[in-house]
DNA sequence: GATGAATGAGTATTCATTCAT
DNA sequence: TATGAATGAATACTCATTCAT
């Protein structure tokens, strides 16, 4: 038994190095630009060995997007667990959370919110991410449901809650991307404020 | 000297060709996704020809990045013309002007705000873009400067100019690549209600 | 012992598995198209299993053309054994046996008969073949010894035994070939009537 | 012009270069055995080139069964003219033509005829060789239109002749594959008496 | 200027076979 | 005996780029 783990540990384990080798690659590379044997070399396999962990390229991107898409989760829920009951508080939260995986989990980052970007293969065919996009519809219809909340309590103005939370979501997200294509312009923690900033601003453009 | 014009201005026809063909190609199929043949085909040329107009891929992609921020740019003169002359005016005329280079121009947005990203040749290496990130500071530096000069004026409050000015932009592109990612959740109407509702709320920020 | 004995029996269980396996699959999906693991899967065991039982893919491959023959030999030897003792009679038998074989063993039919051909491996290099060969050569000279004997008993005509055996067996196994790669063609019923028919026209040109 | 035509020519005459050394890769290495390094490196070609060519491997192997069959059915229309007009001679004149084919097209005769019988490619799925099979037919037709003609004309006895077709061919090509089988057992003088004497039997069966 | 022909360097994927456990 | 893991060697096919004509 104890061996039998042992071996499951270890491909396990094997599974996880091409994983995080990947993880590093395809952000530098880009999906094309990633070779498997690449992937490989860099965890210490030969190419072929690739196959036994992953049946191809393509699933093995995938299982980085869903890991990415629950590393953001993750954090969302963990934003939001130490966050107050109001929906100012919540929105600040999850603002916050998508701030903290951008600087946390850069890499992840990359891939699932640019990598498929620019990638004919990816961007003009999304099935080939489906996970990608229900799960940011998920995250985005979390935002929508605390503005409607919101909305209902009186608190913010009559907004249309997806549209806003979509919104809110983009324009974070696009100061981030900024931050990704020009990396030099803001220090780590500006970006930090930039975001807490522009929060504040669409919230309080929402309030009453 | 009359023949020689003739062939000039046919070369630069061909040339031209060349562009429309890669700038229709390249975001629809992604940069790797498009080949020679392909833009040489839709040019009515053999691909060997390509290389008496372009030294190599990268530099027609190049070329086409150029002319995006080109046309961008007059988008943006011409709206600041036709503006008034407050702060508020001008910061409107260029958000403005970015939506209706999106909607007008949306393959040349396509290739300078999306394309780039997630090609590992392009996004690791942005030296193989040099004018994209150059002239994008130029435009950012614009509106911090349009900023810079309400906060003289007394009509915005003190913030850093520059940092807002990216902040401005990276919101209104994060909404545009939203609509770009998830092409069904607005109408085009919307998404200018979308750009000109969050400038308004920027720019109310500001105020005082 | 008695263990000895009963792992002994399942070992060669395990192999009449792995060739039972085979059997199927070869005449399926050709030589090439059949993989190890295929094979091995088929049985119930790990690919690397399979080299416990058979030292490399040829060798099974050429097992199973060992006992194809052997099998066809068996019908032959049954058929004579109930046949009359004229040449004509066993003649027929050996026909009749021919097809019976083909009807009720097709896989090993087609295996011994078709899946060498146009396999560059075996068909070029007759050698990774070599019982094939040397025992086709055995039933024909049992043809040609039946002929003999009916030329030296007067009732055939003086034809050249072996030569008239080859072209008899020729014969039969072209139809059956036909048939093979034509199945819509003809119905199994008059397969045999045409194999019948067919001999009795070589006899019939042999008598007298 | 000239230079136009020296070009087309010398294309065409690569392309039989790439043919020719297909036809003779094939029968001796099988479909899959036969790789297109192998065809270009025959034909000094580098294995890209192969793609100006034939867009892929199955192509010149399907373009090789065309030839191989355009090959066979001159032959026999070229015996059938210099042959009688009775039905006996037809017939005599088409298996002529067919030994012909064998002896004189050795590498069409195996591609054709062999090749595909055990390769899984070809063989489970005859929709690869469409042609093949079609062309097949038609060969057969003409055979079974000679015997009808001598049915209606009152030479042959009552047969069904698509059926007495079919066997005569199965029994030719059974004596040839024979002969491929086992090479050493005939020589080609000797196949051609067993042939024509097989020929002979079937004719003299088939009258009155 | 234009192109048909050619190719070097890839690239994902497959598979028979080996070997430590 | 059995196998999971690993891999070397293939292999069809692609594409940016070159060059003689």
């Amino acid at each position: 038994m104890k061996l039998r783990a042992r071996t499951d540990e270890e491909k396990q384990l094997k599974r996880e190095k091409l994983l995080d080798s990947a993880r590093v690659l395809f952000p530098r590379h880009g999906y094309q630009g990633t070779t498997i044997e690449m992937i490989t070399a860099n965890a210490g396999l030969s190419p072929a060995a690739f196959y036994l962990y992953f049946s191809s390229k393509t699933v093995i991107y995938r299982a980085l997007n869903a890991r990415g898409i629950d590393i953001l989760q993750k954090e969302i829920e963990e934003q939001l667990a130490s966050a107050g009951v109001s929906a100012r508080e919540k929105i600040g939260a999850i603002a916050r959370a998508y701030f903290r995986f951008f600087t946390g989990n850069r890499d992840y980052y990359d891939i699932i919110a640019i990598l498929h970007l620019g990638q004919g293969e990816f961007f003009t065919n999304p099935d080939k991410v489906p996970d990608l996009e229900a799960r940011t519809s998920e995250l985005l219809s979390l935002i929508a449901g605390i503005i409607q909340e919101g909305v209902e309590k009186g608190v913010f103005s009559d907004a249309d809650p997806w549209r806003t939370a979509v919104t809110l979501w983009g324009m974070i997200d696009g100061v981030l991307l900024l931050e990704v294509k020009k990396s030099t312009s803001f220090t780590k923690v500006r970006i930090e404020q930039a975001v807490e900033r522009m929060t504040e601003i669409v919230v309080r453009a929402l309030e009453i």
